[in-house]
DNA sequence: TTGTAAGCGTTATCAA
DNA sequence: TTGATAACGCTTACAA
């Protein structure tokens, strides 16, 4: 059963408020007793019981993380795995375990139930994750909370982290310019999540406006071909595409319509991962570190748990480009 | 601070005792009360303090993965990934939580401190982050664990569950048989793994003593080129890769030593993630189903922790053969 | 079918 | 610098 802080005590014959003391190091205590103190602890090789602990204080030191199950696909692969690795890695140097749940109401434990429940003292949470019901609760209690991803308007008012992507938009643009490209085209989605729309903002400010063309994949997928041939014709150089998927599909059709990259087409991909640099030729990419990402997150969120100020109430962690083959007109 | 269950008990006028077993079931309660405590519950939106509910029981519904943190880049994408989402899918659909612990003993709070402090119920544990510490320390407490993967035979004693990588290795054969290849390659990183050193024993199952080649890419990657140039003389007509970066490089070497895929020589490789369909041409893979296999761990591990009976002392997910262009000989 | 009361291991308050 | 003691919210014998 292990032993309890009744135990330590009893053997060192002091009070367990004074082995508690010392544990938490919340108040002075002699150096003599401290000692005797660490020294069972050791023998025993006690550890307290973190169950009594969080009901004791009310705090469970453990965050959650919460995942768009539904979104199991394309959110999984390229953004939360490499996220969650770090959000894990800074909770742990503060001392706090990382406990991941659903987005998905309808299955099981929601985000909601754990904040209801006191499971957690905190939550990183996607935009898209976030609800009517668990927005009201959390600020009905001022439960401590961050976004996972710069939200639209409408759920402002939470502190939230995100990729530059406007920033990354530029710097895709500027790259391609600098390497002789006149005529960049932006394939994304479709402008219905945030970070396609900021890509789009980001376009559009450094592209000159008659020149800009943006292309919705989600209305294109099926006359790909054809879209692509049009635009080759005299509107289109060079292509920034917003995921490594569309690069692809993208790549495989200029090709194939006869146009070279990098010498008559550069093409430049947000992310990369996990494609970019196994294409033909290995993709230029605007990288996107949602390593760091993660690490922000985790800081903001735990600086809201121990009530310390937060400078801003968003972070916006900036993109870097990773030159390849596909922007290299000349050689 | 919401209320507790002696607010219910004191409105409905029954004691705390009686709104917890309607709240577990775990007496016969009339209806009555029952619905009116229920109606009350309801009414003042009323969840159970689950820190008070887990000290009181000993048991806090909660089950921890380890990720093994130094192998972040390679086993976190293609192992890792699918296999957390699968886990904290069943999970759930228990009721119970699942936390992620960093298997790294040096780092933060360690696996041991999990359940020294008992803050989990079980752990699921990749077999290279048991320590001796820790199996010691599972085996002295009864501790529920399972092993995400088979174990060297030095750690047996722990059940596991595992991907069929003996039988992929024979499916991978038989596949490029049928299909008029002689002469496979086994491409395996070394066989210091589990992992490699079943699909080495799968492939020398299959495929006719005298034929058998085995190249270990840890000693060959610099030589890539040499190595398979003489191999492709008289040797090899088919390469089967043990992950996709591999096949990645073997692909273009075969193609840039002027051999075509797949009319003269044709591909498998383990793992459909990320790479194996957007390669060129697109790779017949043998497909290993993590997400069964989070299904699987998680199911008995949480058997274990409820004390049900476990038919076998392991379980083993079968692979499968997804065909695309790298074999196909014809056409 | 229900109530009473003890107990889970720790922290926190108040006194000394 | 330390010790008693209450308190945290729930579960669970044991009694009725």
């Amino acid at each position: 059963m292990g032993y309890t802080i009744k135990d330590i005590a009893k053997k060192v014959g002091v009070s367990p408020s004074t082995v508690s003391r010392v544990i938490n190091g919340t108040a002075t205590i002699s150096e003599e007793t401290s000692q005797k103190i660490r020294a069972v602890m050791e023998e025993l090789n006690y550890h307290p019981n973190s169950m009594a602990r969080s009901f004791a204080t009310g705090l469970t030191r453990t965050i959650a993380l919460v995942i768009d199950a539904d979104n199991e696909k394309s959110f999984a692969n390229s953004f939360f795995n490499r996220s969650v690795f770090a959000i894990e890695k800074q909770a742990q140097e503060a001392g706090f375990n990382l406990l991941i749940a659903n987005g998905n109401k309808n299955v099981g434990i929601s985000a909601s139930q754990l904040v209801y429940e006191k499971k957690v003292d905190g939550l990183i949470i996607p935009p898209n994750c976030m609800n009517r019901e668990l927005e009201q609760l959390l600020k009905a209690n001022d439960f401590p909370c961050i976004l996972l991803g710069k939200p639209k308007k409408k759920k402002a008012s939470f502190f939230w982290v995100d990729i530059d992507n406007r920033g990354g938009s530029r710097q895709a643009v500027e790259h391609l310019k600098k390497r002789g490209y006149k005529k960049p085209v932006l394939f994304i989605e479709n402008e219905a999540t945030v970070f396609d729309s900021e890509r789009a903002l980001g376009y559009a400010e450094s592209v000159e406006e008659e020149q800009q063309v943006v292309i919705h994949m989600a209305e294109h997928r099926d006359d790909l071909s054809a879209t692509l041939k049009k635009l080759l014709k005299n509107k289109m150089d060079a292509a920034i595409c917003s995921n490594n998927e569309m690069a692809y599909l993208i790549g495989k059709e200029i090709k194939r319509l006869g146009y070279s990259v990098p010498q008559e087409i550069g093409m430049v991909t947000f992310d990369n991962y996990p494609l970019a640099e196994y294409m033909e030729p290995p993709l230029s990419v605007v990288d996107v570190d949602t390593y760091s990402l993660g690490i922000e997150a985790t800081k903001r969120l735990i600086d809201m748990i121990q009530k310390k100020e937060i400078k801003e109430d968003y972070g916006i962690i900036p993109t870097s480009l990773i030159e390849r083959t596909s922007t290299r007109k000349e050689g």
